[in-house]
DNA sequence: ACGGTTGGCTAATGGCGTTAGGTTAGAGCT
DNA sequence: AGCTCTAACCTAACGCCATTAGCCAACCGT
């Protein structure tokens, strides 16, 4: 009988491609293992447990997404940069959803956890965007964190399908990048 | 034997506390059984399934949202208004994450689904935060979007502990409301 | 007092994550 | 080519969880 011959990186690969089918809590042991012809029990040989598989998915999902934003924000600026941002996220988060949805909820265990530095591989990104707005110093992690909460909130609830009313959704994105670029523009201009 | 003398009330509010102190992913049949004095089968005397019990917490959780958002803005307008709504929003889901993490990922089975109409409760509330603002008619979907988005956002990252660097939360919060105030003041100006 | 409803129970099933322990494929060396 | 040893895979088994079936006792109205 010949090997499946995987690694830690082919489990992770195929899980995340799993959950993003059957969702993030549809994710089994048993369903991973019969995707690669191979035994559940097996899956231990290069998974510590399920909890490790999904840090292992939350870690690539932070990674592709820091990419896709990194990728998409190059050669632009001001709200060319930050439109460029916001739909290259929400893409991915609407495109890899049981991915996106590991990494909600998952702790790093210390700051060479592959999470922390994937994190702050995202965080780069998003820096990069805030780099062409005239953001003061002191400002730029309160900056971070509103972007980060504005993108996670709207692809985490337009992927949770709870945006059923009647406007167009891309429109209120389009509404959102705008108030965020007016607003990024006059920091510290109120108390 | 005298009887616990439980109803779905009962069930569904007890399940609430439970999941405010597990998890909602720990929130399990039996744990919440041995918090009611029973056994676990009994519990289906109540509810129909833990599917069901999740969407009664999540009925739960939209519908005292809602009332917390509705009461701390009463009286208030403009940015005194957002400022109360976004506290008593984020509040409610720092002091409850169980209960409301049990609202995202459930679907109202219709518009009469109890899930539903707190749903639209929740967003009475914060159209109520709007009217202040002059908003274009065409636009408070938009806005409403904006407002979840950037609240549900802050609040599930703060409560997921994804806010780990240096600067103060509370200090970012009150930036971003400072962010959205400007940003509704001038709706429209930008193309 | 009594009869039905209703809320609790025990027992059992099936699926899940996980562990223990055995077996063999296949890489690497001589 | 043959030998060896690592490690990738297996089966068997355990315990936990949600859920169902079917029984019994407590309360409510008459």
């Amino acid at each position: 009988m010949p090997r499946a011959g995987l690694d830690r990186a082919a489990v992770v690969a195929a899980g995340a491609a799993l959950a993003d089918e059957v969702g993030s809590t549809g994710l089994t042991m048993g369903g991973l293992a019969e995707r690669l012809g191979v035994r559940s029990p097996s899956l231990y040989k290069h998974v510590a447990s399920q909890d490790d598989l999904t840090r292992g998915i939350a870690a690539l999902a932070l990674a592709e997404a820091a990419a896709a934003v990194g990728t998409a924000t190059q050669g632009r600026a001001g709200r060319d940069a930050l439109a460029a941002a916001a739909h290259a996220f929400r893409d991915f988060v609407l495109t890899h959803p049981g991915r996106y949805a590991a990494t909600i909820g998952v702790e790093p265990a210390g700051p060479n956890d592959p999470i922390a530095v994937a994190g702050l591989g995202l965080l780069d990104s998003f820096t990069a965007v805030l780099r062409s707005y005239a953001v003061e110093p002191a400002e730029v992690d309160h900056a971070l964190r509103a972007l980060r909460s504005f993108l996670h909130g709207f692809a985490t609830l337009q992927s949770a399908n709870a945006f059923q009313w009647s406007a167009d959704v891309d429109e209120s994105f389009e509404w959102l990048i705008a108030l965020l670029d007016r607003g990024l523009r006059s920091t510290s201009s109120t108390q």
